[in-house]
RNA sequence: GGAGAGGUGGCUGAGUGGCCGAAAGCGCCGCCUUGCUAAGGCGGUUUGGGGGUAACACUCCAACGAGGGUUCGAAUCCCUCCCUCUCCGCCA
């Protein structure tokens, strides 16, 4: 959420924003609503403060005059009453509408409408040649034994997965591999609830607007999560932290669920686009210093690399064009990896920065060593989200046999295999 | 699920209808004192918003878990919700 005095001093900057991400909004509705708030709460304080004087200065009448006074008050009260109606019908929609409002993006956020139009900054590794038909994860894990997504759709319907024997461990080892790492680069891990409240949705950015995409729970008004960014951003929502504690550096691990809805028809083959993953979410919490903001938007995609980079996987970066950019995002790098399958590199990775966008939404505040409050900047990104990161190690590491190599960073994590066999043997 | 207790500033904790945005202590900040240290003295220290200012100052409004209500007046009384704790039951 934009601060309302930011948005009545930069009017035209939130119109270029929300053009350069491709959004609808009515910003003139913003400012309209907020001052015709203005203009309503000079009115009402001017009447509060009338009563309190009145109100007070009856505690000291003698008895026989208060009657008299009380119903002069009375009738100041019935005409509050009425702007007070008006003052709450008006901070709901002017609430309602600077929810709608973007985040500006930072200036070196390409222009552009889709995917199509992000631009690379580097490619790390070469994606490999094939000197045999190569398969697609689908194919190679069911092969193994290791996957079955026909079982998992009767039992759970579409878009659904089940891992067994080494696949299962192949999942989790990777998932417990993603954690050391972060737990080595001095995050906290943290292991948050999947079902969360409005707010937290709310604060996070995902709603209002992301509501057909998240599970939810009608008889306790509860969601479930799409990713541990929601309640490991909000751990802090509503504190005002001490500038000495700061930065917050936590690794969440969960699994996530999406609907999917509106995504019909595509990705439904293989382990690409699935209702329900896990993902190893980091997520920093720090000052409002943009400078600051950009060192960890580095340093947390730089995470991400050298996990990649365990993995003998190649990928590239792109920095994400504004009509790709999520509401509150002041600049994302995704990172592709490459997957054989797709003949392409596809999103494994999401790298965002936000300012004080969800610290906003959130209270989630700072107390400066200079004593003022402030609200925090926020960042987060994937470390790994499986069984998406299994489609390009599978694919990548195959054999002409059908068999898989291991990476050996992960071996210890997979019960030391060096290599992925059919199931059994 | 049943019974009970409670939610007050960064923290502990007092406050049961006006003198309370809130005692006291801790913590924190500034100044002072004392060779150093330890300690001490004085002052300051909630948040959000409006008006005002070049910026301060100043001023007004709101907030004692959240939202409603009673009252001329609510931290204090009533209702609903949320949360925490204790006991019982159930349970991975």
């Amino acid at each position: 959420m934009l601060d309302v005095k930011f948005v009545r001093d930069h009017a035209a900057l939130v119109k270029t924003a929300a053009t350069k991400k491709r959004m609808t909004v009515d910003v003139d509705r913003v400012l309209e609503l907020d001052a015709q708030r203005r203009e309503l709460m000079v009115k009402l304080d001017n009447d509060r403060a009338e009563q309190n004087r009145l109100s007070k200065s009856i505690g000291a009448l003698p008895a026989d005059q208060r009657a008299k006074a009380a119903e002069e008050v009375k009738s100041l009260k019935a005409r509050l009453k009425v702007l007070e109606d008006e003052e709450r019908t008006l901070d709901g929609q002017l609430r309602a509408a600077l929810l709608t409002l973007p985040s500006v993006p930072a200036p070196e956020v390409p222009e552009g409408l889709s995917d199509a139009d992000n631009v690379e900054i580097k490619r790390v590794g070469v994606p490999r040649k094939f000197d045999f038909p190569p398969l697609d994860h689908g194919e190679l894990l069911t092969r193994l034994g290791l996957l079955d997504q026909e079982r998992a759709a009767r039992i759970s319907g579409a878009r659904q997965y089940m891992l067994f024997g080494d696949g299962c461990l192949l999942e989790h080892g990777i998932l417990r591999m993603a954690l050391d790492h972060m737990i080595e680069a001095g995050f906290t891990p943290v292991q948050p609830p999947l079902m969360v409240r409005y707010e937290a949705m709310e604060g996070t950015a995902y709603f209002p607007g992301g509501e057909e995409q998240a599970y939810k729970m009608a008889k306790d008004d509860l969601f479930l999560i799409g990713t541990a960014e929601v309640p490991v951003t909000s751990i802090h929502a509503g504190e005002i932290l001490d500038e000495a504690e700061l930065p917050k550096r936590y690794v969440g691990m969960s699994p996530c669920f999406r609907r999917e809805a509106g995504a019909y028809g595509r990705d439904t083959k293989g382990l690409y686009r699935i209702h329900q993953f896990w993902k190893v979410e980091q997520v920093v919490i720090d000052r409002a210093d943009e400078e600051q903001s950009k060192l960890h938007h580095r340093a947390i995609l730089e995470n991400a690399e050298r996990l990649l980079q365990k993995l003998d996987l190649p990928y590239r970066v792109v920095n994400v064009c504004g009509g790709d950019l999520g509401q509150g995002q002041v600049q994302k790098f995704d990172v592709e990896t490459w997957m054989p399958s797709r003949g392409n590199y596809g999103e494994t990775h999401s790298a965002s920065r936000f300012h004080d966008f969800q610290s906003r939404r959130l209270e989630l505040r700072y107390r400066g060593k200079d004593g003022k409050v402030r609200h925090c900047h926020t960042l987060n990104n994937t470390v790994i989200a499986s069984p998406r990161i299994l489609i390009p190690l599978v694919e990548n590491h195959q054999q002409a046999d059908g068999t898989v190599v291991l990476p050996p960073a992960l071996r210890p994590y997979v019960a030391g295999r060096e290599r992925l066999v059919a199931r059994g043997k």
